[in-house]
DNA sequence: CTTAATTTTTAGGCAACCCTAAAAATAATT
DNA sequence: AATTATTTTTAGGGTTGCCTAAAAATTAAG
């Protein structure tokens, strides 16, 4: 009943899925899809216009665009094989956590409910993925967020564990793989620096490094009591 | 310095690869290659000569096309990423061999030779998928074949072991796995009907069944000595 | 060896996606 | 409110990969 999407009507699902839930907005403008999915405006409103024809999307023209249920519904499952990917490349072929996003991206298109049921099995229904996004599962539905803050927020000598990245910048990512920085990672505040918003830590090696703003700004972290 | 090809691209090199080891012919026709990949020979002839402008593979106007070693490196890669994604598909996720083929066809295009050596990896480097066909290691190289005939030309009383199935037919794959017939299986040679072609069997657990010619003609096998 | 049958190629079209450039609508400024 | 700036859409093209129908080459048959 359901023809198959082709790989870039997902991507563009799950962009305007992704935008909206980030921004906290209610629809997404085409200039934002068109940036996040390195693509031009002019595209974006041919496909705009596709997607709500076949009833993916609401949109009216000039005024952004956001999806119907059914749209919904296509995201999510693109996102659950996503992360479910990723997930199996970091736990069962060691990749690092930043080299599991490029390849998912490909896998992500793969259609086959049964495969991807499998392979939920075959990982032991996980709930959250290697950056520490939660996982939806067969019907949709995302599981509860772990209480969570941002490292930024931690106040001095307390101590918090990684839960997840805020970003999927390389650099970003490169940068925290270095400092074996991770999820999971139980990281101690020492001193916060107002002049700047960098912090000092501490890991439980007991090695030290200052963080700038913006990194502790996407290190997100739940308290560990 | 190699773009990437796109699926199509890959699977006509494939199709080729698998037509010349089937055929034994040093080259295949136009409109062999349209039947195996649904397509009209028209289209055919259109990729062909897209191919042979990158030199993948050698063609002269209705003569009939090749791969060239280029081309070969190529299709073998795409034919060890299906086979290793069958094995995967098999033992890990737990599929039924008549199943894994059709999704093996969509993870055979993900581009990435480092997941394709992990994957190895993870599966011990097999050597044989789940329908017995060989794996090409890295290099492009195939693993030697078992000395191999078809249950065919098993003598009556002879015991031999199944290493392959020589179709891929979804109908002839149910029907042995409806009767228990599969990689590994031992059988026995009963009893010979040469007024069809038929073959009497037994299996392990002393059931027997009789087989058409056309089936015993895709099951190989190898002594069981 | 010449006509008929088959195979292969070319010609002309179509759909999916992308692009640049220009036009239209909306938003921001003075 | 009127003009400028920005955003979004349309118009017109390009590429890939498929199709049908007709033309050309090859092969088979009388």
């Amino acid at each position: 009943m359901n023809a198959y999407l082709t790989q870039s009507e997902e991507n563009y699902l799950k962009s305007i899925f992704n935008l909206i839930e980030k921004t906290n907005h209610k629809s997404v403008n085409t200039n934002l899809i068109a940036n996040d999915l390195d693509t031009k405006a002019s595209s974006v409103s041919e496909m705009i216009k596709k997607l709500s024809e076949k009833d993916l999307i609401n949109y009216k023209k000039y005024k952004g665009s956001y999806l119907t249920q059914k749209g919904a519904e296509i995201a999510i499952q693109v996102i659950r094989k996503h992360r479910l990917w990723e997930t199996f490349l970091f736990e069962k072929l060691n990749f690092n956590w930043d080299e599991v996003h490029d390849i998912a991206e490909q896998l992500e298109h793969i259609n086959s409910i049964k495969l991807t049921n499998r392979l939920s099995e075959f990982l032991n229904h996980p709930k959250f993925d290697p950056h520490g996004d939660p996982i939806p599962n067969e019907k949709g539905v995302f599981p509860k967020h772990q209480s969570e803050t941002i490292l930024k927020d931690a106040k001095e000598d307390q101590l918090v564990e990684v839960v997840k990245i805020g970003s999927n910048h390389k650099d970003l990512l490169l940068f925290l793989t270095k400092n074996k920085i991770g999820i999971g990672t139980k990281i101690k505040c020492i001193e916060k620096y107002d002049f700047d918003g960098s912090m000092l830590i501490e890991l439980e090696d007991k090695s030290t490094i200052v963080l700038s703003k913006k990194v502790i700004k996407n290190i997100h972290t739940k308290l560990n009591y």
